[in-house]
DNA sequence: TTGAAAGCGCTAACAT
DNA sequence: ATGTTAGCGCTTTCAA
């Protein structure tokens, strides 16, 4: 007989963290009765010493239910789905005594045994900061709308993590997965599996330009235009000696908000210099460093649009001790509003990334294809940032 | 025959989000050989009307395994486990083989026969904002660490959603929960449920302070002390008239906050007049009016400790633009270490709450109590905030 | 309208 | 060291 400490096995065990959210409605179970199961109970000692007998808490099942009323397990199943060919009258019955025993359905038989989950995946790089809680809220609202549950993982922009979030994701039998990739990875070859399996896929945010195959649908912020309309702004106030501070250039979101920065100066008829541009790891430390050296160029420049707000708050402090005045003599635009955007002083004008609208979205996406599986990718979805106009760049 | 489109019933679907981290090691499985299941082939008109035969995506399972090695499901299990009374030779040939077939374990099938699901439950009000993600962040981290996984709910501060979460908890199956109540809770009956189901509960940052029962484990901040520190510091700094900012005072978090400030007062004797004290629903906006009513005293404060981060950069920018100067006239110190308060001018003096230690430990709690079942409640953890003085407050 | 029976994929007690 | 058997709790044919 096996002792009582023996544990199980945990080579398999993995870890996640599981975010739910509610929306659809069943009223819940309420109150008393308990059955007890013919399972063997537990003796355990607490802490002081004391022996305390646990009868093994029962958790009401279907059978239990079925046996409590004469009925066939299979009926009161269905009683309890609404499945319209039993009568009113055993719904009744069955509905009241699930509510007296507390009844609560156990969701891993049932998915175990309909053979799906119910529930949509995603990973992200971060469950902290801003962006990525927010758009996980609006996948959150969106999913529970439409009956779904959502696992999220955070892969900490680690790319065997990701690797690793995948395979849970897929062992918890997810019917799709929305992922926004870390910025390290390059191989690929972890979702193989996904689409081996047939899982519909679909990235947000940051994606893989060059990936190939059938699985390419995508949900994105159109950078290009936000940072365009960023420039074009300043453009419109009258700044004309405008500079960019740009994150590592090989993620797409900065190239692309490098280009929409040389296509708005450009149609604005303005020069872009090289000097002008400061390429860096973006936080609000490179910030002031971009700042300072942009001041010490002979021609300073009289504005900047920078690809991150953390660094635009670096750039502020930068001018504001050098007795620039912001925005009578430079102007300061940076991207993503972040909630301190709107704390600073002065305000930040920022673009917002539709970090909601993005996850509504990709949820939208991934049903898509879930409702027409064997289908063709669907087309990228680019979303048009909008560009929030505060203190730090309106002279007019 | 059932038709094509039949979908199953939806009357218990629940929506869930679930956080998933990656921690516990095991190699994933790599490539090739699809086995075809016997299960009916799906066919599907794809959008632009071709038919498109779908082969329903077999997923390897253990019984695949074990046919195609001529083993039995139990050995082929045991050898994935790492068993150890299986032969090296076999665990190699039954590895190698799931590596080539890609199998991959469902986890929803181990969980159901295993009878535990390995997962713990989180219930928080919020995944957006700073304080949440980051305790979060740290719950996910402790759990990853010991290898369980955990499942978030968001109420959104609503009793309702907190209800289902717990339902939607409970039906997943998990091990234990950490709580933290939406404000507006009163009523606690859906705890009833866990309590009955002899599930383990911890309660984080919000409480319930007068809950009875076994149920009161908990992790909790001591807002008093870090008030109290907050408040010596501006005496230390040779603040006179300090005032206060308090958030609605039925919450414990501000009650405590505000019982600190008069303490740290009174031990340092400094006078706490009624005047001095605003509360409200502290958030800019408030802060702005607090700090505008508190200018209009006959005797203004020269001190203001806010128990909100946010309210403190209101009360800076009235401040400011009364030119008052910060912090030779007026000190300001706010509550949560927010991230932007050190991107403000001045930065801004904070109370840290601790978020990721707060995670820990309340899965280091949750750990204890399911480590001895039955056992009493624990008695409750408080941690003790941390103040960090920045430019607001420190004029010696 | 209801019941009987089978089984989802996995694990564990009990053989061998 | 491996196989046999049974069953987690639920859903779903199929039959009555």
């Amino acid at each position: 007989m096996p002792g009582l400490a023996e544990l199980p096995d945990r080579t398999w065990q993995q870890c996640q963290i599981v975010l739910m959210f509610t929306a659809c409605a069943r009223p819940a179970p309420c109150l008393l009765l308990p059955i007890f199961s013919a399972r063997p109970t537990r003796a355990s000692t607490a802490s002081t010493g004391f022996l305390i007998r646990m009868k093994a808490p029962h958790r009401t099942s279907i059978t239990d239910l079925a046996r409590a009323l004469n009925l066939s397990p299979s009926t009161v199943s269905r009683a309890l789905t609404g499945h319209p060919q039993v009568s009113e009258a055993t719904k009744q019955r069955v509905r009241e005594l699930a509510e007296q025993l507390h009844f609560q359905p156990n969701q891993l038989a049932a998915a175990l045994r309909r053979g799906r989950s119910n529930t949509i995946g995603v990973l992200v790089p971060y469950i902290t900061g801003h962006f990525f809680p927010e758009v996980v809220n609006g996948i959150a609202i969106e999913a529970s709308r439409t009956g779904h549950n959502v696992m999220i993982c955070q892969s900490n922009e680690d790319v065997r993590q990701e690797q690793r979030n995948i395979e849970l994701l897929m062992n918890a039998q997810v019917e799709g997965i929305l992922v926004s990739l870390a910025s390290t990875t390059q191989d690929f070859s972890h979702f193989d599996a996904v689409r081996r399996a047939g899982t519909p896929l679909v990235f947000f945010d940051r994606i893989v330009e060059d990936m190939a195959g059938p699985y390419t649908s995508a949900v994105v912020l159109d950078d290009h235009a936000g940072a365009y309309a960023a420039v074009a702004h300043l453009a419109g106030q009258g700044y004309r000696r405008i500079a960019h501070f740009s994150g590592p250039l090989h993620l797409n979101i900065h190239r692309n908000r490098h280009q929409g920065y040389l296509d708005a100066l450009r149609d604005h008829g303005l020069s872009a210099p090289e000097e002008l541009v400061f390429v860096a790891d973006l936080n609000q430390e490179t910030g002031t460093l971009g700042m300072r050296q942009l001041l010490q160029l002979a021609e300073p420049p009289d504005a900047v649009f920078s690809s991150n707000d953390l660094a635009a708050v670096g750039a502020m402090q930068v001018l504001k001790a050098h007795g620039r005045r912001i925005p009578a003599d430079v102007a300061v635009v940076g991207f993503s509003n972040e909630a301190f955007t709107a704390l600073t002083e002065p305000t930040i004008s920022s673009v917002d990334q539709r970090c909601h609208l993005m996850g509504l979205t990709a949820v939208q996406q991934l049903l898509r294809l879930l409702e027409a599986p064997g289908s063709a990718p669907l087309p990228p979805v680019v979303l048009t940032p909008e560009l929030l106009v505060r203190a730090s760049s309106q002279r007019l």
